[in-house]
DNA sequence: TTAAGAATGTTGACAATGTTAACATATTTA
DNA sequence: TAAATATGTTAACATTGTCAACATTCTTAA
């Protein structure tokens, strides 16, 4: 017998639609307020049809995460990419990357705060060589400042990590209100800056 | 009537034992592998005895999440009141912070990225003026550096937030798998403090 | 001391949730 | 076009947090 409306049986992009309302969901109510059912309804399927994309809720938020961090790695590596001035890359990553964290406080936190990410092997992993996330990039930057002589002749992989690590942490620190004087932001940007670069810096 | 047991029929302090076992089972098994039924069978009591304490799971949640930054909090007291060179003291509290870390995984990624801990107002935070947090005798460690003409005369709440930062990142990625590279975990502590340090130092 | 009341613990029930099995419909392929 | 595959639906289930009604122990005031 034909369905009642045969047109919408099947949706025709479920996967993606999946994870982009997703993310939605986690930026507005957190991922503990993600049900299936809540999920499903808002793209007019059963909770069930999940199951025909993803094996579980789980691996479902496994393949959010992974979308979110693709989102800020996007970010992070246009500025980087971004102008001549090797410091000034810098500067300007770490602003837009503390910014994101800032605007999109629950996606943040979920993509690095999730118990399933515990044993991440992908992307900004300072084992591998080569690729091209954000991470490889800023390498790839501070080995530009060697070559130019304004960044410290010191392991650049290590160097990367420190920043990324002070960047990361601040991030966190501002989005779990541990520091929530807004008007500081700039100063501490300013002073975190100026502590990584007398650091590093030539 | 009678219990078949009423020596046992009341726990005597299932108040603090909810949050003793709960810290244990973070650690062993994750936050999201708690539940109330599990909990409770540890200590012997059924599941609805714990409203008799907390007025619901998220509460007594919250109440762990606090119990677990005062027990890291010990931690970085005593190793930043220990001693008399202020830089060493705090390349050790660093040291001992990112241990920490690395010793209670579950449970520093629970404390610290827990949805309910979103507008957290208690301790370790900047706008408090006074307290004895370790965040508080951070600030006052740099002030004695201030003193003895050792560090940089800057805002002490903006170094000692520039400070934790990075050793709050470097925790947070050691943890999450973003660097295992378990090798070079003291090359990096070296090269952040450094950089710290020549940061902020005269 | 003892009776009342407070504190603490138990049991049974409920709605919500993730998951699966059995079935239905659409799409692709041979 | 028929078979095979992909996708979606419905009904049912076990688990979970929560609550109401009841039981036991402890505390306190007379």
């Amino acid at each position: 017998m034909k369905s009642k409306n045969h047109i919408s049986y099947h949706h025709g992009s479920l996967k993606d639609a999946l994870i982009q309302t997703s993310l939605e969901m986690i930026e507005s109510d957190g991922l503990k307020n993600i049900t299936l059912r809540k999920l499903t309804k808002k793209l007019g399927t059963s909770r069930s049809a999940v199951y025909r994309h993803y094996d579980s809720k789980d691996i479902l938020i496994k393949a959010v995460i992974q979308a979110g961090f693709e989102k800020l790695d996007t970010n992070i590596k246009s500025t980087l990419l971004e102008g001549d001035d090797v410091l000034k890359r810098l500067y300007n990553m770490g602003k837009v990357y503390i910014s994101f964290a800032i605007d999109n406080p629950n996606l943040y936190r979920t993509i690095f705060g999730h118990e399933l990410m515990k044993e991440r092997e992908e992307s900004c992993d300072i084992n591998d060589a080569d690729g091209d996330t954000g991470f490889h990039i800023l390498v790839a930057v501070i080995e530009e400042g060697h070559e130019k002589n304004i960044i410290k002749k010191e392991d650049p992989i290590l160097q990367a990590t420190v920043i990324w690590s002070m960047i990361h942490g601040i991030s966190n620190l501002l989005i779990d209100g541990h520091i929530h004087i807004q008007d500081n932001i700039d100063a501490l940007n300013e002073l975190s800056f100026k502590t990584l670069i007398n650091g590093i810096k030539n």
